[in-house]
RNA sequence: GCUCCCAUCAUCUAGAGGCCUAGGAUACCGGAUUUUCAUUCCGGCGACACGAGUUCGAAUCUCGUUGGGAGUACCA
């Protein structure tokens, strides 16, 4: 038998990075055991589910990487792949029928206003919540007539009414056990004709061959529906496997009002597929090894289910930033300045090796290029002067220097290089910092100004209007003579 | 309310009776490198929710308590 797994997000809104996770065990699942990942669009509510959506979910899906054997847009044999494309065929109503012709399922007339006046009332009396199944006792015969004669209604799986179901989920201690009393009689076909979930899932699975079904937990209470149906409708049941939900920081399911849980902002942030995904294989899962940095082809070939923690995960995004940082520093030069080039309209080639071990993504590059690009500087007066000196201090200093520089550049054959410099302002500190014999009170104390630490901030501040730079003398050259000098004018006149 | 699931540092986790005075990672705090920042490297802080039981021995097994989560829709 060969492994058959599947994803089926609902194209409702941004495409979901809980979709990203159970994806991403789907498909290590699959790769693992030689086997194929499927894509199912599962778009049976109408009132939530848009075309664009379903877009956003094929292209979130090629951006991570986890491709699809058989899908909506790739093809397959078992398709369509769209269960709303199945619903014209007619797939869901012919095993509705088949339930109902066997007396596994019955035609319910309640309208919304009389299972909303039941549940009130069970409510109020302390009761479980769930249908009174009062159309159950309706004659078979009478109800389709009525059905017949248009009248509106669902379709409802007789739930057994005694007994218990036990399943074996393999992630947890016990079985999973409840008794069928508990159980609802679930709305199978609703009103409009098309399937709810619990339907179309289990006929979608049988028919498309799926052997195992790794979903969320949220699914765990409504499983010995899905076991049930596919008993009834004589399939063979996938086997079931339950992994936990991933949580805001107070544990509460993963939503975007607490969390970013939108693909498209991952993407749209600078994140690498790989960060997302190397990070999202940390959560309830990890390499044999507790190695921490790994990629999707690594993870598919060691993933082991059976080794998968079903205690939820809190989503942590500061993990996923150090993460990104590893994977983005660790990028090949072309397809880092692409992702800078994707953030920003610029040529950053030039200036990589400064700023590379500085960035994080992408995005990052314009902040810390800025002083490289603009032609100007803004000077914060404070930043201007070092610890130690007051504010005339500082100013002379400033002035000082470029005039220093101005006669350095003046002399034949000097050069504006990283190297040229650091040579040049050493000999300028040495040759400032020190009181030549029987200097004035006032010569020493000028002399005393010139420590490096002071200058060389002064310089940083002067050229680039910031305190925090890539290294000194490297700046100074990338940024270039005239407009080092310029700044450093204008940052003494910010003195003033 | 009812039902079910879960429980190791703040967070992600390793740990499937002795290798555990509980290991790694993130975050945080120090230090080293350095002209700043970042990178990198070193160090520190820091947890088996609680209570019984089983056992020579329990983070690991059982039960209870507590805590958290999910489900309870003609949504998935």
């Amino acid at each position: 038998m060969t492994v058959r797994v599947r994803i089926a997000p609902s194209p409702t809104g941004d495409p979901h990075v809980g979709t990203a996770y159970i994806g991403l065990l789907n498909w290590c699942f699959a790769r693992r055991h030689g086997g194929r990942f499927i894509l199912r669009i599962e778009d049976t509510d109408r009132t939530r589910c848009t075309e664009a959506s379903a877009q956003a979910i094929y292209r979130s899906l090629k951006w991570l990487g986890l491709s699809y054997d058989e899908g909506p847009d790739v093809g397959g044999e078992r398709g369509p792949y769209v269960q709303s494309e199945r619903v014209a065929l007619g797939i869901y109503r012919r095993y509705a029928d088949q339930l109902l012709a066997q007396g596994d399922a019955y035609r319910c007339f309640c309208t919304a206003g009389d299972l909303d006046a039941m549940r009130k009332a069970q409510a109020a009396a302390g009761q479980p919540i769930m249908y009174d199944r009062r159309c159950r006792q309706l004659d078979p015969a009478a109800a389709a007539a009525r059905a017949a004669a248009g009248e509106a209604h669902v379709v409802r799986m007789k739930s057994p009414l005694e007994g218990s179901f036990s399943y074996p989920d393999r992630l947890r201690r016990q079985p999973f056990t409840k008794t069928w009393a508990e159980i609802d009689d679930q709305v199978l076909l609703k009103a409009d004709g098309w399937p709810t979930y619990h339907l179309a899932a289990v006929a979608d699975d049988h028919l498309m061959g799926i052997t195992h079904v790794i979903r969320a937990e949220e699914w765990l209470n409504s499983l010995p529906k899905h076991i049930w149906l596919n008993q009834r409708l004589g399939f063979t049941a996938p086997e079931y496997v339950h992994v936990g939900l991933l949580r805001n920081a107070d544990k509460s399911k993963i939503s975007k009002r607490k969390n970013p849980t939108s693909l498209l902002w991952y993407e749209r942030q600078g994140f690498l597929p790989e960060a997302l995904l190397n990070f999202l294989g940390l959560l309830g899962h990890s390499h044999p090894e507790g190695k921490e940095q790994f990629g999707l082809a690594e993870m598919g070939a060691f993933f082991d289910l059976d080794r998968i923690n079903v205690a939820g995960p809190v989503f942590d995004l500061a993990k996923l930033r150090h993460l990104q940082g590893l994977w983005f520093r660790a990028l090949p030069p072309e397809r880092m300045i692409a992702e800078i080039h994707r953030a920003v309209d610029i040529q950053a080639g030039e200036l990589l090796p400064l700023l590379r071990e500085r960035m994080t993504c992408g995005g990052d590059f314009m902040g810390q290029a800025e002083p490289f690009y603009a032609q100007t500087v803004a000077h914060h007066p404070d930043e201007l002067v070092p610890k130690g000196l007051d504010r005339a201090q500082a100013r002379g200093l400033l002035e000082q220097l470029q005039a220093e520089l101005r006669k350095y550049l003046a002399a034949d054959g000097a050069q504006w290089t990283a190297a040229a410099l650091e040579a040049f302002l050493r000999e300028l500190l040495a040759r400032r910092g020190q009181a030549a014999p029987g200097a004035t009170a006032e010569q020493q104390a000028q002399a005393a100004l010139w420590q490096q630490k002071a200058v060389y901030m002064l310089l940083r501040v002067g050229a680039t209007g910031r305190a925090n730079t890539p290294p000194l003398f490297e700046t100074l050259e990338r940024i270039g003579a005239l407009r080092v000098i310029e700044r450093l004018g204008a940052a003494a006149g910010r003195l003033k």
